[in-house]
DNA sequence: AATCCTGTATCATTATATTGGTAATAATTT
DNA sequence: AAATTATTACCAATATAATGATACAGGATT
């Protein structure tokens, strides 16, 4: 998974939640210049940033052993 | 996810695949301090290199929504 | 015992994520 | 069109991730 598109995922599911990125930043805390730049994938967030992000947008993460072709 | 538990899943990919901190470390070009925490949960990484790391254990990141219960 | 190898501890330094503010632009609403 | 709301641009300041080196502890090997 790209950046790009972890970006699109967030953008996405806010969207689907019906929120802004103000009432994103307000309900996990962080300020709105970094879910911003998130969402547009010009940001390396941390584990923990996305983690807070993920709980509230109701996703979770998961790990899995890439597929062999 | 909990960072603790990430820390864990590296780990064991690690150890599934034969390979050492310090191997895991020249391939991805970190330091083993960074590698060493990361697996011990006692580090916050950003996605960059978690994303490093996962490609050469051959792991992927997923994002889902979280099944209601 | 002495020698490797692996993993952890510590710490000063560097790089960069995050903040918080303001301003500018884009999109919606009235 | 004007006003309101939402998003992005920009930038200095702060917090913290990442580095790199050394030292230490435990286990395995010879």
């Amino acid at each position: 998974m790209e950046i790009e598109e972890l970006g699109k995922i967030i953008k996405n599911r806010r969207k689907v939640l019906g929120i802004t990125i103000r009432d994103l930043a307000d309900i996990t805390g962080f300020s709105k210049t970094t879910i911003s730049q998130i969402e547009r994938g010009v940001r390396n967030p941390t584990f923990e940033v996305l983690q807070n992000i993920f709980e509230y947008l109701n996703l979770e993460m998961k790990v899995e052993v890439k597929m062999r072709i």
